[in-house]
DNA sequence: ATCCGCATGTAACCCGTTACATGATTCT
DNA sequence: AGAATCATGTAACGGGTTACATGCGGAT
């Protein structure tokens, strides 16, 4: 169908145009503005995965229907296709690896970020649980590393402290978000 | 001299090298085992970037005096040059930036590791210091971001509060290591 | 008239991944 | 002898960064 397996970057613009149709600049300063900035895409990386997602039928793209009164200057406002919201929910369901954890953290935020308004409060809290289950399960790898580390040096151990303490820090995160999202009036307002 | 800068591999692998001398190999275990094994690089990775260094000329290699009584197996290990020590201290003392401090903190966890039997404990304890400083402005700044946030959306809430929760984590760390490294016995053995 | 911000794009360069190739050595 | 591991390397491919190019619209 589309081809390839898209990058993560990809996956991500493709979900930023689910929520709003965009143009290139307009996703530029949402990356600018969000507390996302700390990744700055440039121009040689954002126009062109722009393109990709246009050829590979995720995306079309309208020119120039201004944001307001804005007369017609030239810009192509990106919008998602059928299979293009097909894909990104498809992106949104993928579980958590326990073993990737760590290292997608970044990623798995913004899919929670994303998931608002388009699952279910019950999906929401089954992607959390699933990655409080995969913290815990790197925790616990990293306390089996530190429990058979040898002493001769510190800072290795003090660095795997870290890592054990920012994980920690995560899982509590996943914890308290679950009860606070299940306490909500979601589905069920004034129910008492 | 040198010519370009290097990339943060290339500073790691250095840095590895002038820990203890190493062939490829070597330092494909050594990912392999340590906490640092979240990142695995590949062959088409790992040797083209040993090559880059010895052709700046901070790594030299020695042809197969294999690791104990082993026989001449074909293999190139690699050891630091003095320019290559030179620029291993000076990646070691560059100051932590704020506004890069949460991307790169990886980075300067592995430098911190790298710092050991390297630096006094007044250095190491400078540099944590620096690490803590620029996290208590990253975190002031993530506070005025979550302050200065419409309420419309719930989830772009919460994900800068797992921010804010594990760069609290990350400080209480540093702050916590300046503690233990500054009461241990380092250059005062026994005194008291 | 000019400068700045909007808006999109391209080309050179670098580097990492994937996959494959090669040969020597040790194990069974 | 054959298989697995050690050990190094190369080629195709993809994608990001930097830097540059282009043109339009509004502001001074």
């Amino acid at each position: 169908m589309t081809g390839r397996q898209l990058t993560s970057f990809e996956h991500i613009l493709l979900g930023l145009v689910c929520m709003s149709p965009s143009s290139g600049y307009d996703l530029k300063r949402i990356f600018a503005a969000t507390p996302m900035g700390v990744y700055q895409p440039s121009s040689g990386a954002l126009y062109p995965a722009l393109r990709r997602l246009e050829r590979s039928g995720l995306v079309r793209a309208q020119t120039s229907p201004g944001p307001a009164g804005e007369s017609a200057r030239r810009r192509r406002v990106y919008e998602p296709t059928q299979a293009g919201r097909a894909a990104h929910v498809s992106w949104l369901r993928i579980p958590v690896e326990p073993a990737t954890v760590s290292r997608d953290l970044g990623l798995h935020l913004m899919r929670f970020v994303m998931m608002e308004h388009r699952f279910p409060r019950e999906e929401v809290l089954k992607f959390l649980q699933n990655l409080a289950d995969a913290l815990a399960a790197f925790i616990a790898e990293l306390e089996r590393q530190r429990a058979g580390s040898d002493l001769k040096a510190r800072h290795p151990g003090l660095a795997l402290d870290h890592g054990l303490a920012v994980s920690r820090a995560s899982l509590q995160w996943a914890e308290q978000t679950i009860t606070a999202l299940s306490a909500s009036s979601g589905t069920l307002p004034f129910t008492l």
